[in-house]
DNA sequence: GTTAGCATGTAAGGAGTTACATGATTTT
DNA sequence: AAAATCATGTAACTCCTTACATGCTAAC
C-alpha cells in the first residue's frame, strides 16, 4: 500500500535532499527543475508525499501548529524532510539506476541529479541514453528511406525536423560523454 | 460508449484515409509517421479500432473468411476501412482543431495531417504552438535567471540544452510559417 | 473588504502500458 | 518441424490530469 513510484518520487527525494520544503513551494522546484521537460499537478504531488510519508521516507512538519499551539486540523504549510531512511533510499535509486534512467520520462530527472550521481553512473546513464537515441535513429531512417516517395511534404518535413532533434541530443550526449571521459584523468 | 478520443483517433482515421489497412500494418505506420514523437502498443491500438467501429467511423472486413467460407471465430487478418461518416468526422477533427493541437503529445499528429488541413487551419496551429513554446520560454527563463547561482552545474546544463531545444523548434515554426505567409500570395 | 495568490487536498477518470494469451504464416 | 514474425486480443494496472473543494494571507 502506498508504494509511490514513478519520476516523481526521485525528484521529490532529490529536491528534499537539498533543503525541506512544504509542497506548494516543492512543485514549483520541480517544474522549474524539469524546465521544458515535463510538469506535474498537485493532484499527483500530494498523494506522492502522503505515500512517502507513509513508507518512512520523509516526516510532516507543521511549524504553525507548533509555534502557537493553533487547532491540529486546521489548514496550514506542512513542511516535508527527509529522513535517514529517504537519504539512503535517494542514493540508492541513484546508484541502482536500471535501463529505465535513459528512456526520456526519467532521462532528465536522473540527469539533474548528477551531481550526487557517481562517475560510473554517469557514465552508463549517458551511454545508454546515446544508444537508445541511435536505435531510434536507424529505426526511423530505415523506415523514412523505404517509404520516403509515398510520404507527403508536411509528414516528410516533420520526419527531417524530428530526426534532425534527435541527431543534435546526440551530438550534445557525445560532448557530454568526452567531458566526462576527460575529468576522468 | 466506446467514446474513442486522444490523439490515436485523430492517427488512425488519417492513416486509414490514405487506404485501408490492419492493425498490425496499421501500427507500424503509425509508429513511422510520428517517428520520434511517440509509439503506440497493441494494447491501446485494438480497443481503439473497436471503438471507431462501434461509433460507425471503420468497418471491418474479413478477406480471408470471405475468400474460402473459413469459420468466422478464426483469428484472421482484419482490415478496417474508413465509412463516410468517418471521413467527414476526421475533416471535421482537422477543421475545428482547438487549442489542444498544439500541446506537445498532439502536435505532431495534426502536422502529419497538414497536407489535408486548410490554409488557414494551419496557420492558427503553427502560430498557436509558438506562442504556447514562447510562454515555456518565457516562464522557464525567469526562473533560471532567478535561481541561477543556487544551481548545480549539471542542472544549469540540463536548463540550456532544454532552453536551447525549444529556441530551435521556435525558429523552426518561424520558417514554416513565413513560408506558409509567402504562399499565400 | 475584496481580490489575488498561497496552500492543501480528493474523487473520478483519461490515456495509455505491460504482461499475458492465442493462433496463423513464413522462413530456415 | 522449429523458430521467427505476423496478427489479434484482453485484464490489470500505472501514472497522471482535471475539476472540484476548502481555507489562509497579503496587498490594494
Amino acid at each position: 500500500m502506498a508504494k509511490p513510484s514513478g519520476v516523481m518520487e526521485l525528484a521529490v527525494l532529490g529536491l528534499l535532499h537539498e533543503s525541506p520544503l512544504h509542497g506548494y513551494e516543492l512543485r514549483k522546484r520541480l517544474n522549474l527543475l524539469l524546465g521544458s521537460f515535463r510538469a506535474f499537478s498537485y493532484g499527483s504531488l500530494y498523494p506522492c508525499l502522503k505515500g512517502l510519508v507513509a513508507t518512512g521516507m520523509i516526516v510532516e512538519d507543521r511549524p504553525d501548529v507548533e509555534a502557537h499551539g493553533a487547532e491540529a486540523n486546521r489548514r496550514s504549510k506542512i513542511v516535508y524532510k527527509l529522513t535517514a531512511e529517504g537519504k539512503e533510499h535517494f542514493q540508492d535509486l541513484l546508484a541502482n539506476a536500471g535501463p529505465s534512467a535513459w528512456e526520456d520520462e526519467n532521462f532528465g530527472v536522473h540527469f539533474a541529479f548528477f551531481g550526487r550521481t557517481d562517475a560510473d553512473v554517469r557514465m552508463r546513464i549517458l551511454q545508454g541514453r546515446r544508444s537508445r537515441l541511435e536505435e531510434r535513429l536507424d529505426a526511423v531512417r530505415a523506415a523514412f528511406t523505404r517509404m520516403r516517395t509515398r510520404l507527403d511534404d508536411y509528414t516528410i518535413e516533420l520526419q527531417r525536423h524530428g530526426l534532425e532533434s534527435v541527431e543534435r541530443e546526440v551530438r550534445w550526449l557525445n560532448e557530454l560523454i568526452k567531458s566526462e571521459d576527460d575529468q576522468r584523468k
